[in-house]
RNA sequence: UGCCCGAUGGUGUAAUGGUAGCACAACAGUCUCUGAAUCUGUUUGUCAUGGUUCGAAUCCAUGUCGGGCAACCA
């Protein structure tokens, strides 16, 4: 069986796989039903990845389905800019994957009807929206408000905070909890017609002020915003909170399993009561809880990330550095490793820390099967071959990718006039360095073997040519072509070399967890995160294509900069610039740093 | 001085009352026209104390440590 053939790992398990699998083989329900459920208020990072990927990963492995909905309750934080970007980050890291289980409806439906990819028959779909149920949600109140559910309180902020106490100590009834369900049904509804300024009433549920669960004591259920909202218009000036909110969107798409982070745990039971306190007549999802990511050198909350990019500290969201999904694309990142990473880390409650080396690992091993290889030199040095002619060139077959021959070979000229990097020739080495020196032999991979006869010094002592001799013999098919020599190192040829902007990125921050110890996560971002390179590549790269990924011998993986593009078109005239998305391990530089 | 949740090598995770396993990291070696990849090997763990049991990482009790909860945010 050939390496490249694509295995199928084994369907992750854990905690979550198993309730969902129980309850599919009790009958509870007779299909899967998940959902990602964004606020458009920024934009997706890796945290979300996890969360994707075991949505729709359940959604794949059972053949259920799992929405992509916008969970839009809060018209002054969310933007359709962001709802783009969602759209695309999830479509990017599900196609081929699990995109035949993407639930999405028909535009113009609010029933919470979902169609699947295979069922939309030519019709366009698009995501769901919590505000699309911002009437039903309303019916809903009044039905609470009619059970003596909910009542309409005029406590101020202030007031509210102070009447639900503390933790430790028990609230206080608000004095508006027991007003007649016909004063709370009109009260509620000069709400919604938009009598009130903002802040001046809300509805609350009724449920007990006494509660050692702070968030059964009596939580909003609406609060008045006369907002703008970026779907909604001002239809509204009502907004639902998200605890009430998000059960009944559930409840209308038919999720079985609603799962979301472990900071949600303690709004559970009021998840179970607001849907149970409807006697609504479907079965009713059950809400699990899971640890989010929390990744090393790198930041992760919406907050931090938003202030990374309004303070310029980042190009933007789509910054290479950046944990996003956009930001991990344009540095190369493949949503291969993404899911890969996912299925590594596994679904626990415990908060721990991942460490970056894991998520490195799944990039640099689902690149190195599939990255074209080639030369390039990022730091020259001039070689002269001085038993090479001037205007003869040699033209050497390099394969693609040693792993993939179908991938094929290239040619590459081999000319008078070369460079090599700059770390591979050191004029006083330390022990075991195996590249260049002064007497010392090396091979230029896929050429042959030179000998460093001459160091040229400039007036200031820096090195600036090496005057080598070529062994031909030695090349591919020569007649010495078996002969060893401790290391092999990359090059090009100077007449054939074309120029590029190399970008090398590296981790953003210099602490693993950059927050630790309440310090402030800015003050140890790397001042290296981002050097900028003028490099020689071989000239086949020219032609290189979004879609390719490259391995640059001995140095990284690299692939074309892709800004985001919020149409998906990618500007007209894109100038040739390379993201480093991750270097190779480099066992050398570590036994170095180590001295 | 409340409530909820958690704790398995350095890190993440598996073992669902019956041999503590896997991955990453680290280290050593192999191989190499990439100091990469590959391959081989090594080191390191059940928070503590009691209890139940023929048998406990797993069940129970107590404690310790860690996380979360007091937006008209999600």
């Amino acid at each position: 069986m050939s390496e490249t053939e694509p295995t199928t790992p084994p369907a992750p398990a854990d905690f979550i796989r198993d309730i969902v699998a129980g309850d599919l083989q009790s009958g509870k329900h007779p299909l899967s039903v998940t959902r990602f459920p964004p606020e458009p208020n920024g934009y997706l990072h890796i945290g979300h990845a996890k969360s994707i990927c075991l949505n729709f990963g359940i959604a794949r492995e059972t053949h259920g389905r799992c929405n992509l909905r916008m969970d839009d309750t809060n018209p002054t934080k969310e933007d359709v800019e962001y709802v783009e970007s969602i759209q695309a980050d999830v479509d990017w890291l599900i196609r081929g994957w699990a995109d035949d289980r993407l639930g999405r409806k028909v535009p113009g439906d609010v029933s919470g009807t979902a169609v699947l990819p295979s069922e939309a028959s030519g019709r366009s779909l698009e995501p769901f929206f919590a505000s699309d149920y911002f009437e039903q949600m309303l019916a809903f109140a009044v039905e609470l408000i009619r059970r003596g559910k909910a009542y309409v309180c005029d406590l101020t902020p202030e007031q509210m905070s102070e009447y639900r106490g503390v933790p430790e100590r028990p609230g206080k009834p608000s004095p508006w909890r027991d007003r007649s369900v016909e004063e709370n049904l009109d009260l509620f509804e000069r709400m919604r017609q938009g009598e009130f300024p903002d802040g001046t009433r809300t509805l609350r549920s009724r449920i007990d002020m006494a509660s050692p669960n702070i968030h059964l004591r009596d939580p909003a259920l609406y609060r008045i915003r006369h907002a703008t909202h970026h779907r909604t218009g001002d239809r509204w000036c009502l907004y639902p909170m998200y605890d009430y909110a998000h059960p009944i969107s559930d409840y209308l798409e038919g999720i079985t399993h609603s799962i979301c982070t472990l900071e949600f745990e303690i709004h559970r039971p009021f998840y179970d009561w607001v849907l149970q306190s409807l006697d609504l007549p479907r079965t009713l999802p059950r809400q699990i809880e899971f640890a989010r990511l929390s990744l090393g050198y790198t930041v992760m909350s919406k907050r931090k990330l938003l202030q990374l990019v309004e303070e310029g500290l980042v190009t933007g969201w789509d910054d290479p550095r950046m944990p996003t999904l956009s930001g991990l694309r344009r540095r190369g990142v493949r949503p291969e490793a993404l899911r890969a990473f996912a299925a590594a880390i596994g679904v626990t409650k415990y908060n721990g820390l991942t460490e970056v080396s894991v998520f490195e690992g799944c990039i640099r091993d689902d690149l190195n099967l599939v990255a074209l290889r080639r030369l390039a030199v990022l730091r020259p040095i001039k070689v002269v071959l001085t038993n090479i002619a001037e205007g003869e060139t040699h033209w050497f077959d390099a394969v693609n990718n040693p792993s993939q021959p179908e991938l094929g070979t290239r040619k590459i000229a081999f000319t008078r006039e070369l460079w090599i990097d700059s770390d591979d020739f050191m004029e006083v080495p330390p022990p075991k360095y195996f590249r260049l020196r002064p007497g010392g032999e090396v091979r230029l991979k896929y050429a042959c073997i030179i000998r460093c006869d001459e160091v040229i010094k400039d007036a200031t002592g820096a090195v600036v040519e090496l005057r080598c001799t070529a062994d031909l013999e030695t090349r591919s098919g020569g007649a010495n072509a078996a002969k060893k020599v401790k290391g092999t190192i990359h090059w090009v040829s100077a007449a054939h070399a074309i120029r590029a902007e190399v970008r090398l990125y590296d981790r953003l921050f210099t602490e693993e967890a950059p927050e630790a110890e309440g310090r402030d996560f800015k003050s140890v971002l790397n001042p290296e995160s981002a050097l900028t390179v003028t490099a020689l590549l071989e000239p086949s790269l020219a032609e290189a294509r979004q879609s390719d990924r490259f391995q640059f011998e001995r140095v990284g993986y690299f692939t074309l900069d892709v800004p985001y593009s919020p149409t998906g078109v990618a500007p007209a005239s894109v100038p040739l610039i390379f993201n480093r998305t991750l270097g190779l391990k480099d066992s050398w530089a570590k036994e170095m740093a180590k001295k």
